[in-house]
DNA sequence: GTCTATAGCGCGATAGAC
DNA sequence: GTCTATCGCGCTATAGAC
């Protein structure tokens, strides 16, 4: 990890140490010099290369939603009945502690504000929303899953589960909660 | 409203301004000047009353905290059944948009490292589940709510549920996701 | 109890040398 | 493409007058 981002261009640099700390700061917390610190970038090279702390984040935030679609994609569209999905998606190597990289991002008031920053996480939760609710249809159809479900309330159930695990994880010190919540929701899809 | 902050105490007027940028911007986001602001008090007088900015956001989240366990027991020590007060709390008047008062300072790194800060969330939070685990918990018992039901796990996901439901919303800019993932939850625990 | 003054530092950004 | 210097401002806090 560490010889690869010393190999890495420094735009490329500059993009990884600011979605390191868009997620263990988010955006208010996080300032342009502690992104060149982290990057081992100069003032001057961050600002030729970006137009400034926003223009920063919009390609950081990009690059960390683009990752989360690939991720949920991966268990998503892998094998195996519309349930195991659904439990991969759930119980997927997941930094349970550190939050989600992208969720995160929506408690903060600036990003929230910015249209070009709120975007690519309006886009991905609402693809994988999307994505996991195909799998709940697809489990409906072929009465794998209880016909009186609405696929697309259970997509947000199951996204909100996970969201909200993060939440319990991170007041606790402990990622006991999330696993928790995830069996629970398992055990009512089970039924 | 604004009658009632003009006749209150100095200190009761920072700790209230306190509540509402901590929800608005989080603890790193929120400075000792834009209180005082908020509060109309001078510098001198907030650091008469409050030790500084640790201080200051410990009494507003503790008040915080006890608001939100208090409207929660409101709703699940209500009466009806076990589901009927399990959907009046998943149902009860939130401001969606504005995220959860207590559950959004999980995302502060500042407020997570601080045992302190953590402690009034980490309690609440718990507190809440453990109120809705019994509710389940005499669902099962009466019959109510399916035996193979965990209560515990059913409880971490309920709670989940609500604070993964304010992400969804807030990715969007609409209640809407909230309220599609709660109608979801509700029925599958119905099933 | 509340005020103003001041401290020392970091913020986000720009300028211009190399 | 990267550097250092500098800007104007806000941060969190302390000091001491009133």
């Amino acid at each position: 990890m560490y010889s690869a981002v010393m190999s890495m261009s420094t735009p490329e640099r500059l993009i990884e140490a600011t979605r390191e700390l868009l997620w263990e700061r988010g955006y208010v917390g996080t300032s342009p010099k502690a992104v060149q610190q982290a990057a081992g970038a100069g003032q001057g090279s961050m600002y030729h290369h970006f137009a400034g702390k926003q223009d920063l984040a919009l390609a950081a935030i990009r690059r960390s939603a683009e990752e989360l679609g690939a991720a949920a994609e991966a268990v998503l569209g892998g094998g195996g009945s519309a349930y195991a999905r659904i439990e991969a998606y759930l119980r997927r190597e997941r930094d349970v502690l550190r939050g989600c990289p992208v969720g995160r991002l929506t408690m903060d008031p600036e990003v929230v504000a910015d249209p070009e920053l709120r975007a690519p996480v309006e886009e991905v939760l609402g693809r994988v929303r999307g994505r996991i609710a195909e799998v709940v249809q697809e489990g409906v159809d072929s009465g794998e899953l209880s016909g009186s479900l609405d696929p697309a309330e259970i997509a947000a159930t199951v996204l909100a589960t996970v969201q909200g695990g993060y939440v319990l994880a991170r007041a606790t010190g402990s990622r006991a909660p999330f696993d928790t919540a995830v069996r629970g929701l398992l055990a009512l899809l089970a039924a």
